[in-house]
Parts: C-alpha cells; structure tokens; sequence
DNA sequence: AACGTCCTCAACCGCTGTAGA
DNA sequence: ATCTACAGCGGTTGAGGACGT
C-alpha cells in the first residue's frame, strides 16, 4: 500500500544542524517536553521533519549524552554485549548510560570492527577466524608434541578446516612419532583411521555438542584460540584445536587467572540470560575479569596488543543458547 | 601549497513494531 | 480485522577534517 512519508520533503531543510536550529530545538523541549514529532518542528518554528527532529534531541542534544571518547570500561561492555546480543545497538545503549545507539555502532565501526580485524578476530562471532590461522604453526606445534591427543584433537578441528589440511596434519603427526615410538604410532594410526575416512569423503560433520547456530557455531571451541600475539600463543596448549583444545586451554586459564575462575564460577552458577550480562550497576568484568588487567592501556596500538583474553571468556555449556535468541529477535 | 586518499560520525533512509481508531 | 500514524531500530551515506605524498 505504501507508507506515507514521514514529512513533505520539498521545503524542509535536511543535512546538519545549525546552532539556531538546535537552540529552537530544546527551547521546545524544555518548554512543552518530547514527543509528539510531527507536530513538533512546526510548533516550534523549524524547517525539519519530525523525524529528523527527533534524532537530533535523542542523538545530539539530551542532556543525559555523554559526550568525549568511550571509556575502556565502555568498550569493554561493549564487546562483551555485542557478543551476546549482535547487531543491538539499542540494547547496547540501554546498558551504558549516556550513550546513544548510533554512537555505539558508529565506534564499534569505526574502531572496535576495525581492531578485531587486524586481530585476526570475526567481529560478528567474535571467534578467531581459522582462515587465517597459519597452518605450519599448526603443524610444527603438534610435531613437537607427538601426543596422542593432537590427532585426537584432529576430529574436532574437522568440522572447521580444509579436509586436505586436516589430514596433511594428521599424516604429519603421524610420520613424526614413528621413528622415534612405534607403540604411539600405533595407537595414533588407529585414531587416524577414524579421521581419515571422513576426510577422505570430505564429509563436513559439526561436534556433536557444538551448537550449529548462527553467531554461536564451535564459539567455545574457537573463542580459545587466542591471537597470534598472546604470550600463551607460544605454549603447547594452544597448539591443539578442537574440543580438547577448549578443554586443555581451559583448565589452563582456570589454573593460571583466579580472576577468570571466578567469573566462570560465576556463570556456571548463575545460568540465566541475565547472569552472562553486566548491568550498569554491579562491574562490568562478569563475564572476563581477566579483560581489565590487560585491556587497559593507553593507546590503540596497545589495545591490539592485549587481545587474547578479551575472546577467552567462556559460555556455560548448560547455557541455554535459544534464551539468547529469544531475547535477540 | 596543492592534491588525493582515508577516516570519522552526524544525519538520513527504509523498514518494523505497536497502539489506537 | 484492517488501516494509519508514530516511534524506534539498524544500515548506509556523505560532508568535512586529518593525513600522506
């Protein structure tokens, strides 16, 4: 049917707004309250829709806006709640107080995407992007290992990776430990056996508890990957993909940050919806208390550099992924 | 200084949801 | 049940400033 326009566009001004304009504007507002937009720039003596009105006082001219460069803390909400709920600008901006939902996505475009980006990080999953992983790293890491459990971790890793990798890693793995033990070569070859079929037959197979949904699919597996340029990048544990990588990395940053231990202590007993997300009232580091201590430095450059613990926090398994849909769409 | 390119962010566009007639 | 007006939302645009050559 059509909708009609929110206003006649012949003779009404549009682009930016001149001092005169925002002044006429909130001596309105003052004077009569917001509301009521369409009526409001005639009223009020001003060549604009109501629309475009409206987004100036809601954008631009409350009082309650803070103005100036978002906080670390800021950005760290923001991260942690653009993880959970997407492209929600709005409920974004219901939890930082003095913020504006086209002020969060303009920084998050402008300069959050950006940096997880250069991080090698996909700013819509907030996962490690496995394009970009560096696949002899990979394999010079479980060389080095020769344990069983790299080619284990082979089967969880599948679902993620080029078949032909996969078993170019899993022959690898394989070749390096027969020379030097035979008997875990063994052992190896028939793991192996039940990788290589699949990947023969390039069958594409998720881990079986692994949530295939969108924004979520293997996030608890890849979300601890961390960056190329973490300090624990060079420890074995992170040269193991798959589920035995989310477990082992796991107990490693339980063991090594008490913070992170408790924030998952947290979540594992608080398993509602609201539990996973910070209020503007109670701290902001529910979620990854370990965020804080290395996020919080000067510059951008220095930001990038502190990146893995930010996508190391972890969601409960018991979690139940569909609340966050519900309360997303 | 002049020019071109990149970056930022205020503002706009188009769509959806909702309330009321 | 349908239509309309309105508010709100997310995506996109473009003017202007910053920066590099």
């Amino acid at each position: 049917m059509g909708r009609v326009p929110c206003c006649e566009k012949v003779g009404l001004k549009k682009g930016p707004w001149t001092p005169e304009e925002d002044l006429k504007l909130i001596n309105y507002i003052q004077i009569h309250g917001p509301g009521n937009w369409r009526a409001l720039p005639k009223n009020a003596g001003l060549q604009r829709c109501g629309k475009s009105c409206r987004l100036r006082w809601t954008n631009y001219l409350r009082p309650d806006i803070k103005r100036g460069r978002f906080s670390f803390e800021e950005e760290e909400i923001i991260i942690q709640l653009h993880s959970v709920m997407g492209n929600k600008w709005s409920a974004i901006a219901a939890r930082l107080p003095g913020r504006t939902d086209n002020e969060i996505k303009n920084y998050w475009n402008t300069h959050i995407r950006k940096r997880l980006l250069r991080m090698g990080i996909d700013p819509v999953t907030h996962t490690q992007r496995l394009d970009l992983l560096d696949m002899s790293s990979i394999l010079r890491s479980m060389i080095g290992n020769q344990s069983l459990l790299n080619l284990q971790g082979l089967l969880g890793a599948q679902a993620l990776m080029n078949p032909d990798l996969l078993k170019l890693a899993a022959t690898a793995s394989l070749l390096s430990i027969t020379n030097e033990n035979p008997d875990l070569a063994s052992q190896n070859l028939q793991v192996q056996n039940q990788v290589a079929p699949q990947v023969e037959f390039n069958q594409f197979q998720m881990p079986t508890h692994t949530p295939n949904v969108e924004g979520f699919s293997s996030s608890n597996m890849a979300a601890n990957l961390s960056c190329s340029n973490s300090p624990l990048n060079s420890t074995p544990n992170n040269s193991y993909l798959g589920e035995n990588l989310f477990l082992q990395q796991n107990q490693v940053d339980l063991l090594e940050n008490p913070a992170l231990n408790h924030s998952l202590n947290n979540a594992n007993q608080n398993m509602s919806y609201d539990s996973v997300l910070p209020t503007p009232l109670s701290s902001p580091n529910q979620l990854n208390s370990s965020l804080s201590t290395h996020v919080h430095s000067n510059t951008e450059e220095e930001r990038d550099s502190y990146c893995s613990d930010l996508f190391k926090f972890e969601i409960p398994e018991s979690l139940e992924i569909s609340d966050f849909f519900v309360l997303s769409h």
